[in-house]
DNA sequence: CAAGATACCTCGCCTGTCAAGGTATCTTTT
DNA sequence: AAAAGATACCTTGACAGGCGAGGTATCTTG
């Protein structure tokens, strides 16, 4: 059984920025990354990825541009910013507060 | 800063049933208890509180009665159920598998 | 007596997820 | 050569949960 959508909810623009800071990449690998990492326990679906990508790019945290693939379907690259990158820390520093929060009180 | 409402989604029947596998308790109590164990950081807002009550109670996951006050304020009082019990324990098992599904994904 | 704490509740908006639908290209199988 | 499956992108509309804003009633404290 693979992990309810509302655990992830707070962490999915995180996670994308996470996979962001290693390199560029592409929606279609990032997922697939995704499931790689986790054993198909994490998947973020494609609209859910699609409509994260554009709330990340308005509010400048990823940049985009089109490879230049000569064959096979086109790719849409994004990249992280300097701004998404101070995010992501902060993200990631939130993560680690709520994580330990909620644990303090599931007994 | 408290934590992102995003983060705690997902979690907050657990929270509650948390708070129920210790005690009966009632909604104002519930939120008095979780503040002061988080040091404010996490807060349920009433209007979520009581709508996850409402979604409980549907799921028998929850019973409830009136309060015998003879004074102040009337309360309505929450009970867990055996499915509760076991349903808590589930969600505690989730949230650990999530935790460390999301851990491993944040470089 | 006013203010604040205790205690409950509803309505309607907002946001993020995702099922369902679509397009186009390439590779593998039949 | 046609079908199937993988790669890769995208939009629309419905749904669920959180919560701001509003409300009621009682008790305590300054």
């Amino acid at each position: 059984m693979s992990i309810a959508s509302d655990l992830l909810r707070g962490n999915t623009d995180t996670i994308i920025l996470a996979s962001l800071a290693e390199h560029d990449s592409y929606g279609y690998l990032i997922n697939k990354e995704i499931m790689a990492k986790t054993e198909a326990q994490i998947e973020l679906k494609d609209a859910t990825l699609y409509s994260a990508f554009r709330r990340l790019e308005k509010e400048g945290l990823v940049t985009t541009y089109w490879g230049d693939e000569e064959v096979g379907a086109r790719r849409r690259y994004y990249s992280i910013t300097e701004k998404g990158r101070e995010v992501y820390g902060q993200n990631k520093a939130e993560w680690q507060k709520a994580k330990q929060m909620i644990d303090s009180l599931l007994v």
